[in-house]
DNA sequence: GCAGTTGTTGACAGCGCTGTCAGACGTTTG
DNA sequence: CAAACGTCTGACAGCGCTGTCAACAACTGC
């Protein structure tokens, strides 16, 4: 194949690899004449420069670094719980790379490596990524974000949970979007509602959890003990929590989940204990899992904007793409999620 | 940071880089002690050699890129049918790659741009690497074929439909697996079994029917032919479906949709027409896409092996793997699937 | 009109590796 | 015992770029 480098756009042009080089990188002070000749040849010759002769020679590597864990995702395709977290995540960061003609590269990280430093360490000076993407449960990896700051490599945190100053946080108000989803309830006339919890270690039970109650709160509606229930994030643990609520408080009106796996279990539930749902029971998720678009009824949920968190990621982890943000880049950043109204919550009959 | 180069090893060890290169490029002709020194200075050092300069220096890039649609995969996201294909496929991909120390790159690519001959030769140009991946559709588009073969890049076909003869074809028998899905159905006793096609212009659609239609024949079981009906892969189709065979052929026990979002279209119009499955009807889909697991009744299915596909593909793509694989690299690989049997088909009742 | 400035270009070194080639040994062969 | 060989190691060039620095032209101002 016909290797295109510089020299040849050089030759074509009739200047200076130098010239070429200046043109390509828009350096300041290049004549007009020079730029249109030197772009007239690279577009004619089809070239692109060598990714690795640049980062090689001191430029930037044009590369960010996805790094995802390999124990989770294995645990994720085993237990048959697929999920397009990480294709959604990757599309959002590819979509801004692409622009400034970045690549995204994928690495497995083991967390829990006897010497996961090391590897980072390894890895890092391999590659040398201009940012880095931590995906959970590593955005609250303090071994990995250590590594990071040792080899002065930026990186984003997606969904941090704690040490808010480290990195670039990249977040969604799980809080407000819980009190959003029990508002919803509570505008379609509900006012018996249970809540069925996340594990409790997780930050992010704990901040659906307030949500719900704060929402309560707000609308000056009662939450009985009996109505909030501990969950784990998983199917059984909905079923269960449903079967719990049925005996202890058969006269709630509406149950929302604190994730969409929890949900699905509740509605199953629900349909074996002979309550229709949206007509005797809401339901309602959260996380917009792809299973929440096919249950019958399908889900009111909430849409973790995966994408657009990514893409947040990549904006600041990309000097050309973080200039154009300006002073916007906080370091700091809440991304807009969606309610996702669905067949499952519906207004109350009277 | 310290950054640590050949250069520092090779002090260390009191060696020439060159030395150093030998070792760690497993060449032959390097005495043990040469060998030992070298690996323990590399070792206490953390050492790991530059990508960049390797590739530069001629040596491999050590990078497979993936190749994704990026119009499939708006499309995707757009439709909110979330997908885990590329999750599983990268994942198994980049189990085989991280054993010899080989890294993911993930480009998008514009199957109709204007230019894509020239996108791509442009990429190839840029980043240099081993081997590539094609994903569906365009592990069928002869341009990208054919930009491939141009550069002398190796390339493997995920799903191939045609052209059997280009690169490595990675594929999976998805007319064995729906014939195996059939007779499934007839061992539990089902005679009268309905199918829901894909859109006759897939190929895949073509296979499925073709797998059901042998089941049949080879059972000496007659198809009605209101009992093939078309789809076109939507959740939609699959209710469309479900009505028109109530109403036609009211008699069938088991309906065989070719792939989960029809099925899943299939169950919700039955639970709506009062037929309790799998009671009154057993139902199958294909693809064990991320919702089959959560429908209700949760969904028999076949489950593609998209990392398995993967991994067989990296293991062609990358040479010191492939090596390993010795005579049984065939440029045509079927990988097995599974049969995943779950609620939604049961022995009939008598 | 001459030093001082700015704008525009090119020569050249060097990034961290690998490939080529040659040299220094020790071992076999006729 | 010299010639021929195989084994091990290092010197050096060069991969395709960018950074540094110097050169030159075209201005500026006094």
């Amino acid at each position: 194949m016909a290797t295109v480098t510089i020299y040849d756009v050089a030759a074509k042009a009739g200047v200076s690899i130098k010239s070429v080089s200046r043109v390509l990188n828009n350096e300041p002070n290049v004549s007009p004449t020079l730029r249109t000749k030197v772009e007239e040849a690279a577009a004619s010759l089809g070239y692109r420069r060598s990714l690795s002769a640049r980062s090689l020679a001191g430029a930037s590597s044009s590369l960010i670094a996805v790094l995802v864990d390999a124990d989770l995702t294995i645990e994720h395709w085993k237990s048959g719980r697929g999920s397009d977290y990480l294709g959604r995540l990757e599309f959002g960061a590819l979509m801004e790379a692409r622009q400034v003609d970045y690549h995204l590269m994928i690495e497995l990280v083991d967390h829990n490596s006897a010497d996961l430093e090391r590897d980072l360490m390894a890895l890092l000076n391999s590659i040398r990524p201009e940012g880095v993407i931590l995906t959970p449960p590593n955005s609250d990896n303090t071994v990995v974000m250590d590594a990071l700051d040792a080899a002065g490599t930026p990186y984003a945190r997606i969904g941090p949970e704690a040490a808010f100053d480290r990195g670039f946080c990249i977040e969604m108000d799980e809080r407000r979007a819980a009190l959003e989803m029990t508002r919803h309830l509570i505008e379609l006339g509900h006012t018996r509602i249970a809540f069925v919890t996340g594990p409790v270690a997780y930050g992010a039970s704990r901040r659906r959890l307030a949500g719900y109650t704060d929402a309560m709160a707000e609308a000056g509606l009662d939450v009985a003990p009996a109505w909030v229930v501990e969950g784990d994030f998983t199917f059984n643990s909905g079923a269960l929590a449903m079967e719990k609520l049925h005996e202890t408080s058969p006269d709630i009106t509406a149950i929302f989940a604190s994730n969409d796996d929890t949900a699905l279990g509740v509605l199953q539930c629900a349909a074996r204990l002979g309550l229709s749902v949206p007509g005797d029971l809401s339901v309602a998720g959260f996380d917009d899992s792809p299973g929440a678009g096919f249950s019958t009824p399908d889900l009111s949920t909430i849409r973790q904007p995966v994408a657009e968190m990514a893409a947040a990621a990549a904006q600041r982890l990309i000097p050309p793409l973080r200039r154009l943000l300006d002073g916007d880049a906080a370091a700091r950043v809440i991304v807009p999620h969606d309610l996702i109204a669905r067949q499952s919550t519906a207004r109350i009959e009277h």
